[in-house]
DNA sequence: AATCTTTATCGTAATATTGCAATCTGAAAA
DNA sequence: TTTTCAGATTGCAATATTACGATAAAGATT
């Protein structure tokens, strides 16, 4: 096998297992920040703040692109990129969520 | 290759991964779902919830373990596992950081 | 003890991911 | 037009993940 079973799931859960998905790399994650980190959201050297061949960085800006947390337009021979807030937004609330819902719980359990 | 380069970035950029790839599959979403849902931690009937077979469940929740996500405890011949709120508060943290320094930049170049 | 119940582990097959060299594309600059 | 530059795509090798049948481990029940 080794395909995961995503027709067996909600499509909220789908969604959120992309999203976290896509988040779960370290390259990505840097990425992630140095999109933060810069000011404008003008980038033409994150291949330069990484320590990955340019393939591969363009590879993994590609994955956060089709998991919706970062948009991409074109400005002149370079790339803009940002993140897309809503996404951050959507994992937010999610784990915000869950942490109100435990705290009010406080079973303490384990 | 194939293997992750994880000496390249920094501890909280791989512990954000760690913490996000663990979340990032719909199994493990559905198990985190579905021990916030039940009201006790008590499970013996995660398997039953979830379209997969025993083994499998078995090593999706290995993972959530390693990640820090949830906790396990022996209970007579059963397991009682729940979420470990720390590693929530983190994910929380983490996005709403993210969130807030988004809304105050509101460049809107994108 | 023999059995049941619950969870973990092993072994294996299928598929996915990671990473990079080489190459291609397309716009800007010369 | 030729060159240059930023980025994407292709192709491939190494490794990781996903899934499950079979089996093992360990406490509970009979």
């Amino acid at each position: 096998m080794g395909a995961t079973k995503t027709d067996h799931f909600t499509d909220k859960q789908n969604a959120i297992a992309t999203l976290t998905k896509a988040i779960g790399h370290p390259a990505r994650v840097a990425i992630i920040e140095y999109l933060m980190k810069v000011d404008t959201c003008i980038c033409g050297d994150i291949v330069n703040e990484l320590p990955l061949a340019q393939p591969t960085v363009s590879q993994h800006l590609k994955e956060l692109k089709n998991a919706g947390l970062i948009k991409g337009s074109i400005e002149g021979n370079a790339i803009c990129y940002c993140i897309d807030e809503k996404a951050i937004e959507k994992l937010q609330n999610y784990f915000g969520n869950i942490s109100t819902k435990l705290t009010n719980k406080k079973k303490d359990c384990c």
